[in-house]
DNA sequence: TGGTATACTTAACAGTGTAAATTTAAATGA
DNA sequence: TCATTTAAATTTACACTGTTAAGTATACCA
């Protein structure tokens, strides 16, 4: 029969090309700035056929986003193949979550910033990309800790001051580019160092 | 003669009315969601009004941000009066960073979030308040590091290490209210503990 | 009292997100 | 093959946005 299979497969090619629109226009243009009619200009479709495939323009942000999560998922997990010292993994990870940032700021704004004010009450929903990506960080902490090589505070809170120093100084940087900052990589570099002797028993 | 003064006084007068209504409604409903006929409703006066006080929008914006910094330096200021140890006194400013961050939320974010969107190409422009924020963060980092309790990183690269771990915190607390943090304060104190125990020499 | 500068308002433009109703096109069963 | 059902996409409409330009009223000064 197959015909309902390549009427599926027809839809989530133009879910797939409505995604991606609207990514590059997120990303070129902010949020704020992209209307829905640009999307559907961009697709060459009526504005109101993307609200047959997303709820609403704060789900498709949310769907954009999704996305940049598993694409930050996958270097981390890239990096923990060639697993030797647990805090080399850390501090690699750490470069990577920031380097991650930087190369791709409007998405890391989408993503950490302007989403969570669009979708209100989520905190990191089971089963989500998101999780997925703290559990990674808790797992490196975790390894850290259990080697005696972080002093014995708690996991969670260990990783959350990770966190928040990488999420930090990749905000700053995005955020304030005329700002005098020292060089870029010393700054970035002496974070996570400093994160990390901080943390250090 | 006098006339002069007393209409100078009612456009200041207007002005801050403008200022008030216009923080109030930025803080309660955000930036993007309130409309200057919102603000103007508000205050009793027609939309294009408030286009004889500020130049547009991001101008009002960036107005209501200039106070809050102003409010903030104070606080930090006020600090450094019982200054004794310069590492406590550090400590203590980290501390009144995140909890001013924490207890204005929305003004925060319009400060070091928002605003930066939309005054392209602020660079903590010279004898701002912003500026004068910093100062005094550099002023006493500069102190930790001449009484050789730091170790000999120069003084900018410093500052803003620290910067980062208080930015950090405060956002990720303010922007993911629904995660499973440890207990707040406790984060916080681990976050600017963890910076300055990994910045001493 | 007449003229002028100041403060404010009205009207308008081109754009916004999105709901409802309608049209088009394709797939199905007889 | 043709009518019917179903799905997909569009048209229309509403109430809203920031901002400009032109117009009006008020308070001041000579």
């Amino acid at each position: 029969m197959g015909t309902k299979e390549r009427r599926a497969r027809e839809k989530e090619e133009l879910r797939r090309q409505i995604l991606l629109a609207a990514r590059e226009l997120f990303v070129n243009e902010g949020y704020e700035n992209v209307s829905m009619r640009k999307i559907a200009d961009k697709i060459e479709y009526s504005p109101t056929t993307i609200y047959l495939y997303f709820k609403d323009k704060a789900d498709l942000l949310d769907s954009v986003c999704q996305e940049t999560l598993l694409n930050l998922l996958n270097r981390l997990e890239q990096l923990k193949k060639d697993n030797t010292d647990p805090i080399e993994t850390l501090r690699k990870s750490g470069k990577t979550y920031v380097e991650f940032g930087l190369k791709y700021p409007q998405d890391y704004k989408l993503t950490f910033v302007i989403r969570p004010q669009f979708q209100k009450g989520l905190g990191l929903r089971e089963g989500t990309v998101g999780e997925k990506v703290f559990d990674y960080l808790r797992a490196m902490v975790s390894e850290c800790i259990q080697q005696k090589i972080f002093r014995q505070v708690d996991v969670e809170t260990t990783g959350q001051v990770m966190w928040s120093a990488v999420h930090g100084v990749t905000l700053l940087l995005i955020d304030f580019p005329d700002f005098p900052w020292t060089e870029k990589d010393k700054l970035i570099d002496t974070v996570i160092h400093t994160t990390i002797e901080g943390l250090k028993a």
